[in-house]
DNA sequence: TTAAACTTTCAATATTTTTTGAAAGTTTAA
DNA sequence: TTAAACTTTCAAAAAATATTGAAAGTTTAA
């Protein structure tokens, strides 16, 4: 396999794995092209690279940004704007990691709060209501403490966490 | 909040969960409520709570089942199939890892393998393909090995490994 | 100022994904 | 067997999502 092929199954199947986890294909492209990138690349660069409108990829780009994983830089005497991604894959899990978890989990468990302390009416299918909601309340909560704690740790810490569990 | 109440906002909740996760909103409603349902549930059952057609939950079912997390049920002298989802939130989550991993982590780590493993030509971007492409490999590895190991242990793993990380 | 160089926005369009429902298929009881 | 009771399949329709591209917006240099 050549560079040029490598770099294309790489960007296509990252493009893919996002879908599955419900991330747009052009924005999970832009951040594979970005992250393989030795240098900063302009707009007009990207929407090159992988055939996609001058919108598309303003907005997807915007997006990156939201999420932390992607920056803006300016090359000295150039009024172009380009753009890095964090290259640190460590830091680019935790900060995905941070932002699911600010995203998604903590409003689902304040829904699952509300939703596991209704009034039990001593019914068969509220029992089992609050039963579930509680049980999944409680492993949400684990999974955000234990998240965020693994965020705020050095860069090392996948590795760390592995050998942790496996002793 | 009354019970009609909590069981569709705790139903609708987990479709949108779903959605962000790339599940079908659908299949995470027939599992929601499945997983908060104290009997078992026909087809026509979850069409009418639901209101999604035959078909669609036919197809979901199916998928709920292919994932390990949904169970066909027979009551005796009864012609009609029943279902109930695995109502262990522990368990649940183990499964999901799995087939996460068997479905989309391994495939997806065999390409970084690939990938990385390209004729270095001395070039700075083949230069950089390697090595982030590398990183990825290793973090995935890595994240893969946890997972399995944990989807190996008992059921609760998740508070123990918030234990062990947390010291 | 102005205009060139650039980015963002957003309505329209295209694409992908989901859902429907009726026909085909299967199983069981009589 | 047959037919009733049920499930699955799949082409068509609907819905949701992503993408385009041109107009509007912004910034900078002169």
């Amino acid at each position: 396999m050549n560079y040029d092929d490598a770099k294309n199954k790489f960007i296509s199947t990252w493009g893919a794995l996002g879908t599955l986890w419900g991330i747009n294909k052009a924005m999970a492209q832009i951040h594979a092209l970005l992250l393989i990138s030795p240098e900063p690349l302009s707009m007009e660069d990207i929407m090159e690279e992988l055939q996609i409108s001058r919108g598309n990829t303003s907005m997807n780009l915007r997006q990156l940004m939201d999420w932390g994983i992607v920056f803006k830089e300016n090359k000295m005497g150039e009024r172009k704007e380009y753009f890095t991604s964090e290259k640190d894959v460590q830091e680019l899990a935790r900060q995905i990691a941070k932002e699911r978890s600010r995203r998604e989990l903590q409003p689902t468990i304040k829904i699952l709060n509300d939703v596991s302390n209704i009034e039990d009416d001593g019914s068969a299918k509220t029992a089992e209501l609050i039963k579930q909601t509680k049980a999944l309340h409680e492993m949400a909560d684990n999974l955000d403490t234990m998240l965020n704690r693994v965020v705020g740790q050095d860069h090392n810490w996948i590795t760390k966490a592995l050998v942790k569990l496996i002793k």
